[in-house]
DNA sequence: TGCCCCCTGCAG
DNA sequence: CTGCAGGGGGCA
């Protein structure tokens, strides 16, 4: 279920521990979750790994891996075997990566592994207990192997994730990929109002909509709002310059706080941060997944409704509706 | 611009 | 059992 700041999380973890490692057998384990032929990116070694809004993407170079080898080596020449391949990852709702250093899979005698081994994991995505637990488990996926003995896991409970292997340009080409609306600190506070209000639609559906900012989900929509005092069912249309400028800067806060913080890791696994793994920004939840409780600013009681579908949290009084 | 759907699993 | 879960595509 992880938004920009999770994936962000896993983007800045895997570029410590996989740039420079080449793939040497994937299986697929499920036919939905891998889309691409797999002996394309066989041999091939991580350049690069990115993000785009909630999507990862992990860049391949198709050409010797012995150039990377080397310090010294000359630079690639632009023949065509220099073409990159794309690992494009979207978590969806229950998508998640465990790389495994070195080999060290499973615990001796089955259940739970010990901390020496869950310490040579780099987690990322939605957290359950595959994080540290056997692998691969029933929610497996995909499996990659690389070279220096490395496994990484793709798994997905719900199975709404995937991962495609594609040419530069036909990730470019991705409808996904091309209908991506910008991320909202690249924009000025005159074009995201002009963005805001060419949709016609309340301002929590407005922000979580891919194509108009990318990035933004349920978490930190809600959080967002509750910071600009904006209620959730506003109408984009009825939002004046400064009202928008303030959720820009709103929104801008808790993504960027979310990074900081590594993410959000759901409150029923505690005993993954024992482990030390995944992030704190549910500790620093303003109203997502908090109704009942008393508002952080005023001690009003927080209020749960749906909206486009999806659970939505505000303070009544902090966040009035507009008449 | 809404609503239903893709799926599995968990809490109430 | 029903409803709900941090996402997004396809349909009227």
């Amino acid at each position: 279920m992880p938004e920009l700041p999770e994936i962000e999380t896993i983007k800045l973890q895997l570029q410590k521990v996989l740039i420079g490692q080449t793939i040497v057998g994937i299986e697929q384990l499920h036919k939905k979750s891998l889309q691409g032929n797999p002996q394309k990116v066989i041999g091939k070694q991580v350049v690069a790994i990115k993000r785009f809004g909630k999507m990862l993407v992990i860049e391949l170079s198709s050409s010797h891996p012995e150039r990377f080898a080397s310090l010294d080596s000359s630079p690639p020449q632009a023949d065509q075997n220099d073409k990159l391949i794309y690992l494009a990852i979207h978590f969806k709702m229950s998508g998640q990566l465990i790389l495994i250093q070195n080999a060290k899979i499973n615990p001796p005698a089955g259940g739970q592994n010990d901390n020496e081994t869950i310490r040579n994991r780099v987690v990322g995505g939605h957290p359950t207990e595959d994080w540290t637990g056997k692998l691969p488990s029933k929610h497996t996926r995909v499996i990659f192997h690389f070279k220096s003995g490395d496994t990484m896991f793709f798994n997905d409970q719900r199975i709404f994730g995937w991962i495609k292997i594609l040419t530069e340009e036909e990730l470019r080409n991705l409808s996904f990929v091309k209908n991506l609306g910008p991320e909202i600190w690249d924009i000025s506070d005159q074009e995201f109002y002009e963005l805001i209000h060419k949709k016609k639609k309340a301002i929590k559906v407005a922000i979580m909509d891919q194509e108009l900012i990318s990035g933004v989900g349920n978490i930190y929509a809600n959080d967002a709002l509750w910071e600009a005092r904006i209620h959730p069912q506003t109408r984009t249309q009825g939002l004046t310059f400064p009202k928008v400028k303030l959720l820009q800067a709103a929104v801008i806060k808790v993504l960027k706080e979310g990074i900081k913080y590594g993410g959000a890791t759901a409150a029923d696994t505690k005993y993954i941060n024992l482990h030390g793994l995944g992030g704190t920004y549910q500790e620093h939840f303003r109203v997502y997944d908090r109704n009942g409780q008393a508002c952080l600013r005023c001690k009003a009681v927080i209020k749960k409704i749906t909206l486009g579908g999806r659970g939505t949290y505000f303070c009544p009084t902090c966040q009035p509706e507009l008449h």
